[in-house]
This record gives structure tokens, C-alpha cells and sequence, in this order.
DNA sequence: AGTTATAGTTTACGCGCGAAAATATTTTAC
DNA sequence: GTAAAATATTTTCGCGCGTAAACTATAACT
């Protein structure tokens, strides 16, 4: 049906399985099939034959059957709860990158933002048999008993959003860390920051932040100061301009320094300032100065640029794969359930 | 080694294979194997007591047995150039979504920006065996003969980026009608733009896009205006300010009126402007009028927001997919290769 | 009731490979 | 140079399922 005329190979030796392949190199299948598995597992001489054999005529082990038979296969799952959001886009890229050249074979899937999805997502990874996940939960919205499930059978590493007691092991960033960095800064350079927010927050990094926040004012003796606003789902740059507008158009914010619970958040509220007519930033003839948390991609090219904590993505992406492998080389069980929480770097730009 | 204890069904049949569980339901095995392929195929008495039996012991098929064995898989492949980017990740999960919806199993890719992994990704997909493959190539700098190759061997719908001759199908926007709209909507309401565009750009569109922008100003009788700025890769909002930064600086722009090839780089713009201290927007008192192409989804919240001209997702993602399922039921091939390119819509902002 | 048609079910076989056990080969030690 | 140990290779079996062909039960006609 498709392309019936042969491959672009010479001789035209079709090999349609191991078989024939070990024919043609001249040993049996399974020392073929051995090499596949690793090719130093076989004496370099037949290694070479393989090698040779391989150039003319560009044979590869059909896959289904090497999953169906293989009790642990190479492919490694990576599971973010929202795959067009440019914060795990990136970091599901890195991760990505450190699986293929680890040898093995991601595989990427979205919640798309609803906790029935994540479970399908799940479900159909499972039948996958994969040698491990890779899980950044949705979180609070996220379906407790069924993740704890699949933490069960399938040995997952959490990153991003932790859920207590679920997974081998948790990677992120440390939320407390975010916030008393911008709130020491924000303190020291001007007024004390109010807290911009989701009052329903899906991720429970949200919640942490915001009692980091009411932690550190209490510690430096201002009053705290929330502005929760309405909204679900994951349009966040959407619902932070909504409220941002909601709470210009009321008289403004109680203080000329806002910290939003995350960039995205952020980029909304800036762009309700932008139409309002407020000047945002640190310099005289500004009327108020904005910080965040995350380094959202698109931070720096913000107007002004956002003033914010950044994830250190890189060692969050390395320590999350390392861990993994760790993991996958333990069976599959730690003896304690590991915990990493990296620092965030305080990123100073002109909104604040 | 994980979880020996069982499930959380009552009976504890531990149903292992098929064979089991047609056995537990009373009828044979490809009956049962019958009923997961279409459980319409099957008489309703006996698909009745199959999805009872469905409900003791959530038996389901080893997905790599079925693949293996199943000449054509219910996988369709993804695969966008790069998925950081959130103008691919809003089309990728458009996609996603209708693959699930429609009973296939959508297998995401990323080429990263490079060829070489292009390559990789497509050789990879190839050995899954996949019903068909959506595929938005690099562009220019993709390897050709390989995705030529792919093409014959595995149907593919184009999108986004077209390649004369590959594939059975492409489906994208009207380059020519993005800039027509932007250029005559410019050229109504003040000065004709100048064109903002990398020198080297790795998708075909911009290239179209160019052209299209000097058709229409030969039309309309006005002078073109073209600046090219270097840059390589995917980082284009900070190719976009990193050359902005550098036109404003020697002189600025020949014209209050920019037009940019894509909304990143005219984001990128936009954080030049504001650094600069520009003012951008239609208003009176504005500095510069910026407009753009492509209506990413962060384009509303730029400050000012981002006129634009906005590509219909719903329909791009709508036609490549049913173009796909047809392609799948036609065998694999079209009669004649299959163009269809949507009408885009222009999004009056304030930036222009 | 006796064909024939039709849908449903079963028999029999094969897919392409991994893995343990059995055998052959090479290496090491003395 | 030979026996033992270490390493390679082959034999044999089985994984879980799709599928064509053979078969059987139900329905539809004369």
C-alpha cells in the first residue's frame, strides 16, 4: 500500500525480523539480540560483523515486541499538568533532552489542566510498562488516591508540585525561599509588598507562597496584605488582569509594591496596569513596583521586564532524572522517600 | 518488587492476559479480542457479560501485544519543531485533544530546533508503527530527503510549515492573507509599516511573509521598507529586542509604523521600545505603531497589546486532524496532494 | 421443514522478540 | 599442556495478542 519499491539500500535485503538479520550476519538471533540489549555484552569480533551488517541494511528491533518481552522497558514517562504553559513546556524540554541522551525514550503527556485527563494520562502510561515517570502533579485538584496508585506500581518521581507521602521522591524549588528572597529585597528597596494571588490556587506551590509571604512580613514586622482574586482554570495572565483590573478600578492596591504569587500571574497584572495608565517599576515617576516568582520565559520581555525569583531550572531538570535513574537502578524503591528543594536565584530587573 | 499486595477490586482474579479473562467471562479468547477492537462487533449478550466482567477486574489489553500484532496502530504522531514555543504548544494540545476524542493515542514530539533530532524523532515514530503522523517540520533547515522519506513510508498531514511535495496533505494559514490584512489595515489608519523580519529565518512562512509584504506595498503604491536582523534559533523574542535595540539606536526606523514578521519577534520588539523608552500604540502621543502576525497567545497581554493577525487554531487543528483520518481511511494516500490554508483574522489591539 | 444467508464464535497459526537453561568457546591458573 | 573458570553462543520455551479460515448458532426466506 505504501511505498512498495524497496529502501534506498542496495542489495535489498529486506529483514523483516532478528532472524533474518542473524542470518545474514551469521549467528544466531539471540546473541543479536543481546547486542540490541548491549552491544559490549558480545565479543568484539561479532560485535564488528553486527556493525558491518548493520551499515547495508539498517535493521532495528521491532519495538512492541521488545516492550512486550522486556519486564522493564526504556521508555520513561514525563507527565505535566499543563503542557502549553511555557514554564513546564521548558522544563519538560530539559528533561526531555537528559532522558534521549540517557538512552531512553520519552514520553511527554499533558493533563491539559483537568485531574480525569491526568488519570488517563496515567492509566495509559501504566500500560506501558515504562522504567519510570517523571510527574509533576496538577496538585491540589489532582485525584489523590489514583496518583498515590500509580506511585505504587510505576516508580515516579514528583517534581514541581510535591504531594505529601506520594512518589519516591520529590524535586522542586523551595517556595519559602522564593518569597522571603523578593520580600528581603522588596523591603529593603521600598515599601512592603501586598500579596497578589489566586484564591483557589490548583497548585499547592500557590498556598506555600502565600504563607511564606504572612511568614516573612510577620518576621520583619509589617502588616501582610492579600489580594486573592477570583478564577479558575489555567488562562492565569487572564485572571490576573481580570483582578488586577477589579482591584485598579476600586482604588488600588494599599501599598506601591505588589508580589504575585507567580510570573504568569504577573504579566497579567502588569498589563492591567498598562491599560489603566499606571507606570510600573523601581525609578522615580513610577507609581508601583511589581515582583514575582518562577523566571517565566517570557519574564525578561515583559514592559517593564519582571523583577523576579527564577527556578533553577537546570538543577531542577538534573536532580529530577538523576533521581530517577537512581530510582529505576534501586528496583524501583527508596528506602526513605527522598525530598531536593533548590534555592531560587533572585532575578532583579526594572519592574521592582 | 513493587506493590505485591493486590489490587483494589474484591475477587482478586488477577487476570494476566486475555486469555484469563475470556475465560472468567465464559466465551473465547478472540471473541474478547473481537470486543476491544469494536465492541459493537460482538452479539450484545455477550458484550453485556464481557463489560460486567470488565467491572471485577479492570483487565486490559497489553498494549504492545496489540501493536505488535494489529497491522496498523491507533497511534497518531505529533511532532512540532519545538514545543517551548507556545504558538506549537496551544496547536500541539489542540491536536492532542481530537486524537483522544477520536479513540487514537497521540504520541507527542518536539524536534528541539534541530534537524538531526528531527530526524531522530520521525525514525523513532516510524517503528511505532503509527495510523498517521501530524507533522510541522522545521522548515528550511529539516533534512529533506528524510522527512520525504517518512512521508512515503507513513501517512502524514503537514502543518504549519509547508514542503512542496511532502506529504499527502498540508494544512495552514494564508501567509499572503496575514499580511494583506496587517498591511492594509496600517496603511488605512496611518503610515505604511516597514517590515521587521529575521535575516535568515528557519520557517518557510516568513519568507512568504516577506514577499507578501512587498506585493502589497507595490500595490498600494508605497515605498518597502525591510529590516533584517542576524539571529539563529528559537530564542526569537530576544532576536527580536537584541535587533530592535540595535535599530533604535541607529536611528530608529524609517517609518512610525512596524510590522513584524511574527508575534515574538515582535515582542521582542516591544521590550526594545519600552527600554528605549518609546511609546507604542495608535493613540496620539505615540511614538511608533507595532503590528504583528500570528496572535500568540501571550499577545493580548503585552503592554501595549499586540495587534496582530491571529491564525484560526480551531480550524487549522480541526481540518489537519479529519484531513488525517481521512488520509487514514483512503490507505494511506491522497489522489492529489491536498492544500487547504484558513483566512486569518485581524485582532485590533492598541499597539497599532 | 429445508435450504441458504448471516452474524457470532472458535480453531489454529503466527508475530518478533526476551530469557533461562544448555552447550560451546575462550581465557586463566598452575 | 590440562583442568577449571569465565565468557559466548545456541537451544528451547513462552509472552499476549491479531487474524484468516473453519465452524456453529440464529435468522430469513421459499
Amino acid at each position: 500500500m505504501r511505498d512498495p519499491n524497496g529502501s534506498s539500500r542496495m542489495s535489498d535485503t529486506k529483514i523483516r525480523n532478528m532472524e533474518e538479520f542473524a542470518a545474514l550476519v551469521g549467528i544466531s538471533r539471540p546473541t543479536v539480540s543481546k547486542y540490541f540489549q548491549d552491544p559490549e555484552s558480545v565479543r568484539p569480533s561479532t560485535r564488528q560483523r553486527i556493525e558491518v551488517a548493520l551499515k547495508r541494511c539498517d535493521y532495528r528491533p521491532n519495538i512492541f515486541a521488545v516492550n512486550q518481552n522486556r519486564k522493564l522497558t526504556k521508555i520513561v514517562g514525563i507527565v505535566v499538568p499543563y503542557l502549553a504553559d511555557p514554564f513546564f513546556a521548558e522544563i519538560a524540554r530539559q528533561l526531555e533532552r537528559r532522558c534521549i541522551d540517557a538512552g531512553f525514550r520519552p514520553a511527554l503527556y499533558s493533563a491539559h489542566g483537568q485531574p480525569d485527563l491526568e488519570i488517563d494520562v496515567l492509566d495509559g502510561l501504566r500500560l506501558l510498562k515504562p522504567a519510570g515517570v517523571l510527574l509533576a502533579p496538577l496538585g491540589r485538584i489532582s485525584h489523590r488516591p489514583a496518583i498515590k496508585q500509580f506511585c505504587n506500581e510505576v516508580p515516579t518521581v514528583l517534581f514541581d508540585s510535591n504531594m505529601d507521602g506520594i512518589g519516591e521522591a520529590f524535586v522542586g524549588s523551595d517556595n519559602f525561599s522564593f518569597v522571603s528572597q523578593t520580600v528581603d529585597y522588596l523591603t529593603r528597596t521600598g515599601e512592603p509588598p501586598c500579596f497578589f494571588e489566586m484564591k483557589t490556587p490548583a497548585n499547592p506551590n500557590a498556598n506555600k507562597r502565600r504563607i511564606a509571604y504572612y511568614k516573612m512580613m510577620e518576621q520583619l514586622g509589617f502588616e501582610p496584605n492579600l489580594y486573592s482574586i477570583e478564577g479558575t482554570g489555567w488562562a492565569f495572565e487572564e485572571i490576573g488582569r481580570k483582578g488586577a483590573l477589579d482591584i485598579l478600578d476600586k482604588g488600588g492596591f494599599s501599598t506601591n509594591t505588589v508580589l504575585c504569587s507567580n510570573d504568569r500571574l504577573g504579566i497579567g497584572l502588569l498589563s492591567a496596569c498598562y491599560e489603566r495608565g499606571l507606570r510600573v517599576g523601581r525609578d522615580t515617576g513610577c507609581d508601583l513596583r511589581v515582583a514575582s516568582h518562577d523566571d517565566h520565559p517570557f519574564s525578561r520581555f515583559t514592559c517593564p521586564s519582571l523583577t523576579t525569583a527564577a527556578h533553577d531550572y537546570d538543577a531542577v531538570a538534573n536532580h529530577a532524572f538523576s533521581t530517577l535513574t537512581d530510582l529505576i537502578e534501586a528496583g524501583g524503591k527508596f528506602d526513605q522517600r527522598a525530598e531536593m528543594l533548590f534555592t531560587p536565584k533572585l532575578v532583579l530587573r526594572s519592574s521592582a
